[in-house]
DNA sequence: TCCCGTAAACAGG
DNA sequence: CCTGTTTACGGGA
């Protein structure tokens, strides 16, 4: 790492003395004055410098082209377009680029396109002079504490979860979803006025976390809504590990949020979970009609719930734009190989803005940052990733289905699976195990809480192709299997649905009534209940052969046909169907065996080597 | 207003 | 103590 690039920044900028702590901007005197006219001048950074660094930034941005274009706002990468600085004098201390910038510039000129936290502080010592003094310990506070902020605030960074020992967690860059500029609309950072009530959202939570843990509302929807919260909950886990399958915590695995989500889209996951049928040509913008995606209503919806729902169509924007990206743009992307492209970068990749949120998966092979794990595939392979760096990510997953078709409208929901895979990419395996993720999910906890969801996926060591990998190569198709024919068949053979759906329901989006029917049925089931729990169980403890990606696993799958229901599950059905269909195509098509482990992170502890058997269980999923 | 940088409170490890 | 997240504030454009 060290900086094979070239810092972008300005040589030239000699770090100026400053207050300790103050990183660059003094305390107060004036910004300003002191800056501009700073030793180097205004035309340092007129000059030299911007005229470098954009260059780095494109070539990067180069790299992905039509990604980062593609994202609507415009701002291209952050970096290049990002700097809009005029070029006059420099905006910072160090030069015009912003922290976001530097630390884009940071991740991107990594081999693995990732860093940790330490990493990027060290690139920036190295690389910037204006740092350079500063890496120290002392002086460092300040700006670190800013480079942790914009990690934190971007959509554009993705922390993925780092399983090596006790490293902090890899950040890299959103292929989509970064541009920071002007994001979408996204909270992102700045939270104005409408994000207040987000906030409030997340602060209840939060809250409550603190105070009680109470999962109550987990959601904080309690309320009313009676579902709306679960399903980013759901997710949320999933990402992770599992977490605490134990009802209440539904919400409290505050673990897994952070961990997985991004930040900007809290929720997201959820979506994912869903996502339903966006139609790749729609996108809305903000608010998309969600329910015309959706075919659910939303006016239903509390308010809560549309705040969700907001959330989770940010989501699907995403995914939206990675499915369009894929239809028309990104025929192959970049052929070759960014600079450093490592293999194993592209796989983690994180996807695609919306599903920031599963990036977390994190592979469980990575021992350590830079791994080239590559095994197997060539740059270009992974690329799916890596060549196209996001749109890929979209598209494999999206695309994929081809003959599958069965039924005509998966595609759209494609997104689902995808979604789901996504992860499961992005956590870039490693070799033997797999990733997967696996969601547990405490869904309706009061309840009886049936509700699970879990996907799980394994990834076989390498992934072929993309668009394999999406699937994971190897999904098992023992969970797998059976979902998807259920799913396929679930028209046929309602049964199962209903626990089938309660999974997804989970993800899904509550609220509809229709859902809330199959709730309250799946909730009565006997079987469920148990197996709700049971399925957690398995879910986490790995192991399970049955369970698969929906958790459910074991549940459903062998068991439990029947049920006579006539359940309006139809409408769900569909976007089930869909999604395991999806899932099976893939399979199919990947066709493997596997067996799926499912540890998202087992990681050192046991093995996970062959026997899904056993070695889940190993884990502990359980946490508490 | 928006974006950015900075400080800081907090929560987990 | 480090990492991350989130608020809040102030300044510049």
């Amino acid at each position: 790492m060290e900086d094979s690039k070239v810092p972008t920044i300005d040589p030239d900028f000699e770090p100026q003395s400053r207050p300790r702590s103050c990183t660059w901007p003094l305390p107060r005197p004036d910004i300003s004055a002191v800056k501009p006219e700073g030793a180097d001048g205004p035309e340092s950074a007129a000059g030299t410098p911007p005229a470098d660094e954009d260059k780095h930034e494109q070539q990067q941005i180069a790299l992905e082209p039509e990604k980062v274009v593609v994202s609507e706002g415009g701002v291209v990468a952050g970096v290049g377009g990002a700097t809009p600085r005029k070029g006059s004098s420099r905006r910072n201390a160090w030069g015009n680029q912003s922290y976001a910038d530097l630390i884009s510039q940071a991740i991107e000129n990594s081999p693995e396109k990732r860093l940790t936290l330490a990493q990027i502080y060290d690139w920036m010592v190295k690389t910037v002079p204006y740092f350079k003094d500063k890496g120290d310990s002392n002086s460092s506070a300040g700006w670190k504490n800013s480079i942790r902020h914009n990690l934190s605030l971007h959509n554009k960074f993705l922390r993925v979860h780092n399983e090596s020992t006790g490293k902090s967690s890899w950040w890299m860059l959103n292929p989509e979803g970064g541009k920071t500029g002007k994001a979408p609309r996204r909270r992102a950072a700045s939270m104005d006025n409408s994000s207040k009530l987000l906030k409030s959202r997340m602060r209840a939570k939060q809250t409550k976390k603190a105070a009680a843990g109470l999962g109550s509302a987990a959601g904080g929807d309690a309320d009313g809504g009676a579902d709306s919260p679960n399903s980013s909950q759901q997710f949320s886990k999933w990402g992770v590990n599992s977490s605490s399958p134990s009802s209440r915590g539904s919400l409290d695995d505050p673990d897994m949020w952070t961990s997985f989500r991004p930040r900007t889209s809290s929720n997201a996951s959820t979506l994912s979970g869903r996502l339903s049928p966006i139609a790749p040509g729609q996108e809305d913008e903000d608010d998309l009609p969600e329910e015309g995606l959706l075919g659910y209503p939303t006016g239903n919806l509390p308010p809560t719930l549309t705040e969700t729902l907001m959330e989770e169509l940010d989501l699907i924007d995403g995914l939206t734009l990675m499915t369009s990206h894929q239809g028309g743009a990104s025929p192959s992307p970049a052929p070759p190989a960014p600079p450093t492209p490592l293999p194993s970068a592209s796989t983690l990749l994180p996807r695609g803005s919306g599903f920031a949120s599963f990036r977390q998966l994190q592979p469980p092979g990575l021992p350590q940052p830079p791994p080239s794990q590559s095994g197997g595939q060539p740059s270009g392979t992974q690329c799916g990733g890596n060549n196209n760096k996001p749109s890929n990510y979209g598209n494999s997953l999206f695309n994929p289905l081809p003959g599958p078709g069965s039924q005509g409208g998966p595609t759209q929901y494609a997104a689902h699976v995808p979604s789901s895979l996504e992860a499961l990419l992005t956590s870039d395996s490693p070799p033997p195990s797999d990733v997967m993720m696996t969601q547990v999910d405490p869904l309706m906890p009061s309840p009886g809480g049936a509700g699970v969801m879990g996907m799980g996926v394994a990834m076989a060591g390498g992934r072929p192709k993309p668009n394999q990998l999406l699937m994971g190569k190897g999904l098992e198709s023992h969970a797998l299997a059976p979902l998807g024919m259920q799913s396929q068949h679930l028209h046929h053979h309602l049964p199962h649905s209903q626990l089938t759906l309660g999974m997804i329901l989970s993800g899904m989006p509550q609220d509809s009534p229709q859902l809330s029917a199959l709730k309250s049925q799946h909730t009565q089931l006997p079987g469920v209940g148990p197996h709700h729990g049971g399925c957690l169980s398995a879910n986490t403890g790995g192991g399970l052969p049955g369970l698969g990606q929906f958790g459910a696993p074991s549940c459903f799958l062998p068991n439990q046909d029947r049920l006579p229901t006539d359940l309006d599950i139809d409408m769900f059905t569909e976007n089930l169907d869909c999604d395991v269909e999806y899932i099976i195509n893939s399979e199919l098509m990947d066709g493997e065996g596997i067996d799926f482990d499912f540890d998202p992170i087992m990681q050192s502890g046991q093995s996970y080597s062959g026997p899904s058997s056993t070695q889940s269980s190993a884990h502990n999923w359980v946490p508490s």
